[in-house]
RNA sequence: CGGGGCGUGGCGCAGCCUGGCAGCGCGCCUGCUUUGGGAGCAGGAAGUCGAAGGUUCAAAUCCUUUCGCCCCGACCA
């Protein structure tokens, strides 16, 4: 292809309104442009890529034993309704009311297809004998956000590969789903993304049942808990916490004095009020685990987790308390909850750092009022302590003598046992050999195909602009002859760019009749992986100048059989991501 | 959904407070010179000042309403 040819209208200024540098670069790069909040219209170079991206995720299904199909974005309402979904999705889901002969046809536009490809399965597959199977689809899917943000990382219409597994056992589910999990590790890897699979909230399963693969970045939405030493990593809802090594403080247990802290109802406003550190106070949460209420005591600088809590009292819903219970059970208004002469008698349940709290500050259920030299044991005593809190950096980790960090990343796929949800609302049922009905088990794997683009650029650009992997670049190979008025400086070029794509190499001719500088800014703003100068300074001598666009060194090649030297670069670097990463570990120390 | 910011040629912005010819830089077009890291000179095209209503002799500017975009937070099967 020729750079005169296609479309790459690329920009030296940022458009107001982008912010991270993967939205700044794919706008300026000329790679996607804003039609709306949240909707891009992808342009030929976003396209080449993204295409890139789907089509190793398609390669990697095939492999792991998938099958591709694809359903419609639109499907009838009634079938969210039937799995309680049109409710649980609000206003996320599009639905639009679509006038046929004076009815109104109600349809959503898909933000995943779990009962459209439930529904196909419970019409085509009875038999045990047609197990286990996994489909998939790489199609857009619709999400009406609240918010819209950071470029294609959050947007209304997105690409997306959905993968379901249908299984007659817990067993075979474990296999689809590892096949599904060592599919995501091979994609990513091939991408040249650094990523990180992290466990997450399992749902009706239970136990090992849920991924999450996260790239971690700095402008991620998302927070991953890791161990560095031993590697465990989970999301913050998930992530457990090792046992609690510290002690209490060594000191004298005061007496308990009630404080007047008039207006002070948050943890700032109280530690500002008493001139005391947040880690002093202990936090009292009521909440109501299916509708019964209970309390919950945190440490001040800590934040409550309801999975956690949730999970530890086996309740099905858990929720804050409304204020008027609030008020009802400790007898004081919102901000003034107490462990200590609660008005109603509720279960009280600690976090494990609530025991090493000494002389701690609570709220005196009372208006206005807090307690200081509170001690547990002493002043109370919870049903039970335990791991009820997220965790923070520094926290020991549950596997090792290490301790935890916190990083942001943003999610790029997940990995999900589902069981029987789905199957059993839309009565998706198998007959096994004895012709007993049982309900198929099902999983679902997901990736945003655009958050892989976002993400590698998120992590690997610099000041001038975008650093490709060769694998998701959207051209390979970047030919820049320096003078295209010059006959012979063209003819080369030519029939360099003929041979390199009669190897199969993706090649660019950047043959526009522009000074050099603009050349090179917008090779590097691209980044295209190798760039192939074609000018007076290497002729002379027969040679080439090639520059990965990662380093800053340049080398020169033999103009003879050029076509074959650069094929065999790119053909290794696209298989093995070797320079890049190498790349990557020089920039990141 | 709460808080904040911004809408002025294709892009980035000034002008608004204090009403009086719609400007600057980049990009684009033509010509000449230049030519290995975003060239110089000369000439040129291109704007319903987001929209509607109001105040005024006069509105990009003041008032009201409205639409859109962005950021922070909440939310995110």
């Amino acid at each position: 292809m020729y750079w005169s040819r296609t479309f790459i209208p690329t920009m030296k200024e940022t458009p107001e309104g982008a912010e991270i540098p993967s939205h700044i670069l794919m706008l300026r790069a000329g790679l996607i442009s804003q039609v709306m909040a949240g909707a891009y219209t992808y342009l030929p170079m976003g396209l080449r890529s993204l295409s890139k991206a789907a089509q190793i995720v398609r390669e990697e299904m095939n492999r792991a034993g998938a099958v591709e199909l694809v359903m419609p974005a639109m499907s009838p309402i009634a079938l969210w309704d039937q799995t309680g979904r049109t409710e649980a999705f609000g206003d996320v889901l599009v639905k639009l009311d679509l006038p046929r002969g004076g009815r109104k046809v109600r349809v959503v536009l898909g933000p995943t297809h779990e009962e459209i490809i439930t529904d196909l399965v419970s019409r085509q597959i009875s038999s045990y004998r047609q197990m286990p199977i996994t489909l998939y689809q790489i199609q857009n899917k619709f999400r009406n956000e609240e918010r819209p943000r950071f470029g294609v990382l959050r947007t209304s219409e997105f690409l997306m590969k959905d993968a379901y597994s249908f299984d007659t056992d817990l067993e075979s589910l474990g296999r689809s789903y590892d096949a599904m999990y060592e599919a995501y590790c091979r994609i990513f890897d091939r991408c040249g993304v650094e990523y990180l699979p992290v466990e997450a909230e399992s749902g009706p399963i239970g136990g090992d049942a849920s991924h999450e693969f996260m790239i971690p970045s700095g402008n991620g939405e998302d927070t991953v808990v890791h161990c560095p030493q031993c590697g465990y990593a989970a999301n913050t809802e998930k992530a457990e916490i090792g046992e609690r090594r510290q002690q209490a403080p060594d000191v004298e247990m005061a007496r308990i004095e009630k404080v007047a802290t008039p207006g002070a109802a948050t943890i700032e406003q109280v530690s500002q009020f008493l001139k005391c550190r947040p880690a002093d106070l202990i936090k009292t949460l009521l909440y109501e685990a299916d509708g019964k209420p209970l309390a919950v005591l945190a440490r001040g600088d800590h934040e409550a987790n309801e999975n956690k809590i949730r999970r530890m009292v086996g309740a099905d819903r858990l929720e804050l308390a409304a204020p008027g219970t609030i008020e009802r059970v400790t007898g004081a208004p919102v901000g003034f909850a107490g462990p200590v002469g609660m008005a109603e008698k509720i279960p009280i349940y600690a976090d494990a750092d609530i025991q090493f709290v000494r002389n701690g500050v609570t709220g005196a259920n009372e208006a206005d009022a807090h307690l200081t030299g509170v001690n547990p044991g002493r002043d109370f005593e919870p049903e039970a302590y335990a791991d009820l809190r997220n965790a923070t950096a520094g926290d020991p980790c549950p596997r090792c003598p290490s301790v935890l960090t916190i990083r942001e990343a943003i999610e790029v796929g997940h990995v999900f046992k589902l069981g029987t949800k789905y199957s059993e609302a839309l009565g998706a049922r198998f007959a096994d050999s004895k012709e007993q009905l049982h309900t198929i088990i099902m999983g679902c794997y997901g990736i945003g195909i655009a958050r892989i683009l976002a993400g590698l650029i998120e992590t690997n650009h610099d000041a001038a602009g975008i650093i490709w992997s060769v694998p998701l670049a959207p051209y390979e190979v970047l030919l820049v002859p320096m003078k295209v008025k010059d006959e012979e400086t063209m003819k080369i070029a030519q029939s360099l760019h003929d041979e390199l794509e009669a190897a199969g190499v993706e090649v660019l001719v950047d043959d526009r009749d522009a000074r050099a500088g603009v050349k090179f800014n917008d090779a590097d703003l691209v980044g295209f992986p190798l760039r192939v100068v074609i000018g007076p300074r290497g002729l002379k001598e027969g040679k080439l100048e090639v520059k990965w666009r990662w380093d800053t060194e340049t080398e020169m090649i033999d103009l003879d059989g050029a076509a074959k030297t650069l094929a065999g670069l790119i053909a290794e670097e696209k298989t093995t991501n070797a320079r890049f990463r190498a790349r990557d570990d020089n920039e990141k120390d």
